[in-house]
DNA sequence: GGTAGGATGGGCT
DNA sequence: GCCCATCCTACCC
């Protein structure tokens, strides 16, 4: 994993929300023996937006987003998926990146076995598919990225191009342009072929 | 190649 | 009770 840089500091993390979903884009997020570089990130703002679980003020389930900066929200969603959020801004404000998609890089025959699939395009093209991937659950909600077994490296990313596009699958907020994503990367979401 | 629809359970109104 | 920041299978070109 040395090849894939040091740990970000909580510092990455203390910013806009846009920036860190941007910034995000080619750094690698590391559980266990498992590694994949990020190519598709979606921010989640605060209060205003309407598509964020911030939106209707701290419950039990959003009390992560609110709290201090690096640290994983990870959330239950239709039933059967977990969905992976790093937390942005400074402590006391709300802000979110969902984890879209990741390039895997290491331990991939463990994420065969865990999602049941051969093709490494299909083991980390989604949100719900990367946490099954790489072992994340709500265990890690609350999580600190900044160490121990879950954690995002800087990932020392070649120079690419960053496409911008509206969120995927959402209703509220649904023309904002706040989905970032790795250009022509094959490993995005959606992908079928 | 393509898409329609079912599975499934926690969180909030 | 209803809504979800989804994925997979079956089935149809």
């Amino acid at each position: 994993m040395q090849a894939f840089g040091s740990i970000l500091p909580r510092s990455f993390y203390s910013r806009a929300t846009t920036e860190v979903a941007r910034d995000l884009l080619g750094r690698v997020v590391v559980h266990g023996e498992c590694a994949g570089r990020i190519v598709e990130t979606e921010a989640y703002l605060g209060v205003d937006d309407l598509a964020a679980h911030s939106a209707r003020g701290i419950t039990p389930r959003t009390r992560v987003l609110f709290g201090p900066p690096g640290h994983a929200y990870v959330y239950f969603i239709y039933g059967m998926y977990e969905c992976l959020n790093v937390v942005a801004e400074p402590d006391g404000i709300p802000g979110g990146v969902l984890i879209r998609a990741l390039e895997p890089l290491a331990g991939i025959e463990v994420m065969r076995k865990r999602r049941n699939r051969e093709r490494v395009l299909d083991l980390c093209s989604g949100p719900g598919k990367l946490t099954q991937a790489m072992g994340i659950t709500r265990a890690q909600n609350g999580a600190d990225l900044t160490k121990g077994p879950l954690r995002i490296l800087d990932g020392k990313p070649a120079p690419f191009e960053v496409e911008i596009t509206p969120r995927i699958g959402i209703s509220e907020c649904a023309d904002w342009p706040l989905r970032f994503v790795v250009a022509g990367s094959k490993f995005v979401s959606g992908k079928r072929a």
